[in-house]
DNA sequence: CGGGTGTACTGTATCGGTTAAGTTCTTGAT
DNA sequence: ATCAAGAACTTAACCGATACAGTACACCCG
């Protein structure tokens, strides 16, 4: 790969070799206008006989305190990151919005268990962080909030005067719930990803949700809730399975599971699409009909959702919306107090629900 | 979002506040033990009580050259990177091994339309960087390689001395066509994405395809060529189309013009898996059957390609493993020669394909 | 012909750390 | 008592640029 060890050529190099001031060689780089056209092309002949490739960038960096990066913060890994659809949506806003104004973008590293992590945060060389569905409790975040840069949340956590991007998650959870509700169906699933950054697995209890520091799983499940009750169903009939990671397998272990018993749910509610996947798997796998045995609802509408059979019905979150205007958020930053943006949830009704049979 | 313009805590502050030298607050931070507990705590102590977040990042790469990141350059924006499977599979792979060792990539702005992505190459604050299916005159190749840095190189293009994970594409290409030639089919369509950067779209003449500057294009189609040719199928009999992006839509483009020609090909030959699943949506748009009507060939095996209607039929590379190898060809570095591997393509036979009619 | 205005450069301080090479002071061995 | 070795810090140089405040000289004006 070439060694790159050179004997290191800086812009003094060139300036010895032109005999003229190193500020002259950065101006020649930075601000043409500030010398004489031959002079420039001069310097910038020898930089590249040199081997000198433009300024370095730490360097530059730590003088003018300019980064022209980002970081991003993510739940998991980036790997996971990656083979998550709804994430995927919001990366592309943050995407777009970047690519527009040509800022590159730092993932960072995420693997909770390695304690480096929290360090990795404290050494990124950016302007600013993106947040995005954390914990409350990420222990990265506190690191993030100590550099006194600018910093957005997409999702999770709420922190005071921060800005702060999300969906009106309780609002949809009721929307899904009233939609189930309004089939008539009164014996329901709810299926989760997990509440709390540990590697749970099981039902949820009241105490559990409440106590809920991933904000999203929560309000959504609230919304479910205040729906039933005030439907009569008790909160104590509901069913409820929290996976250990948002997928199809953790949704299909976790609706199996309620499709075994004896008296199974007519209704499946999951709080997200990846794990409604992995119900009408599990349904299918059992040889039961969806919606005619089971009806099935997800939450974020992704792209997919449209394209399974039958077609899901979901929430629909403006997934790519919310990336796009967090990311102008960080870069625009603001005035006065943090904004607070909560995008509206739509229900989209598909073919995977339908009236709840007497049977 | 709180000022971000405090007078500037640093090392010097604490130094002072605490009458030590800078050297012992720095020494903290990085080698606790060559100082005593105590001090060391006192230090922190106050590094706390004054708001200081640690040492800046930037000031410390400047001097210890270290970065902790790495660049990745792609083909088209991000947000379009982040919309493409099989470029998500490789990523996939690529972050494993960067959360495995902790390390940050640092995606950078793409939009070759913009002069400046060939600047923010050169002032991307990273220690390397990984190429991702460039076309070989890709403006911004020169800017890395001027860095002496090290360098890898997945799918394309193969540049002399530097690391090269890729697939064996014209293997991959020919088996593809020899799997639909044994079915007997001769009048056969091509479809493909960019096989230059330029926005070209419409049929490929020879000499666009033997100059084409996106290897894995070239050779994949090289392949097919080949063994139709072998078989009695001359060039000028096959239909082709260069789709403008590689998506669903400019598949479908490309198969529909080909399909409602009044002799329309009894197979197509995709160079990808998501221009397949185009010409499969044109087909079914015009009530063609897949496989009885017309048969239907991708290439990468992406996830998806194994849940469309029918399966699709289609050749494997190792997407995940590219990523991977790559990665970790990057961060370990070699000895002699750049290494370069070639991972092996696998014919994945499913439902999209089937015996050519007389008809 | 002095003074104001620009243009083209130069010199030096500085960004915020890390590194290498001392300096002290203790301690233990001879 | 002497000296080598180590522990705990300090000093000064340096990493590679940019910011800012000049300096020198040409030019235009009344």
């Amino acid at each position: 790969m070439g060694d790159h060890k050179k004997p290191a050529v800086t812009l003094q190099t060139i300036a010895d070799e032109l005999q003229v001031s190193k500020t002259t060689v950065s101006n020649a780089f930075n601000k043409p206008d500030q010398l004489t056209p031959e002079l420039q092309e001069k310097i910038l002949a020898t930089a590249k006989k040199l081997g000198y490739c433009g300024p370095d960038p730490v360097a530059r960096s730590l003088r003018s305190g300019v980064r022209g990066a980002y970081g991003l913060v993510l739940t998991e890994s980036l790997s996971y990151m990656v083979t998550d659809p709804a994430a995927q949506q919001i990366l592309q806003g943050i995407a777009e919005v970047f690519d527009e104004r040509d800022l590159g973008l730092l993932t960072l590293p995420a693997r909770l268990d390695r304690s480096s992590v929290v360090n990795r945060v404290r050494e990124a060389a950016v302007d600013g962080f993106i947040l995005n569905s954390l914990a409350s409790d990420d222990p990265r975040i506190p690191s993030v909030l100590a550099r006194n840069q600018p910093v957005v949340v997409l999702h999770s956590p709420r922190i005071p005067d921060v800005g702060y991007v999300g969906a009106d998650d309780f609002a949809g959870g009721r929307k899904a719930a009233e939609h189930i509700v309004a089939l008539g169906h009164r014996k329901v699933g709810i299926l989760a990803f997990p509440l709390h950054e540990d590697d749970f697995s099981g039902p949820i209890s009241i105490d559990r949700l409440e106590t809920a520091t991933v904000e999203p799983a929560r309000e959504r499940i609230r919304g479910y809730r205040e729906v039933l009750e005030a439907n009569g169903v008790a909160w104590n009939q509901v069913l409820t399975w929290e996976a250990p990671i948002n997928s199809g397998e953790g949704g299909a272990l976790g609706a199996g599971r309620m499709f075994d018993r004896a008296e199974r749910p007519t209704a499946i509610l999951a709080i997200s699409d990846q794990l409604a996947f992995g119900a009408m798997e599990a349904a299918r796998t059992r040889g039961l009909r969806v919606p005619q045995d089971v009806s099935i609802i997800g939450f974020d509408d992704i792209p997919y959702a449209a394209k399974t059979t039958p077609p899901l019905t979901t929430v629909r979150q403006p997934l790519r919306t919310a990336g796009a205007l967090g990311a102008r958020m960080l870069l625009d930053g603001w005035d006065d107090e943090a904004p607070s943006v909560i995008l509206p949830t739509d229900l989209i009704v598909r073919a995977s629900t339908g009236p709840a049979t007497q049977a």
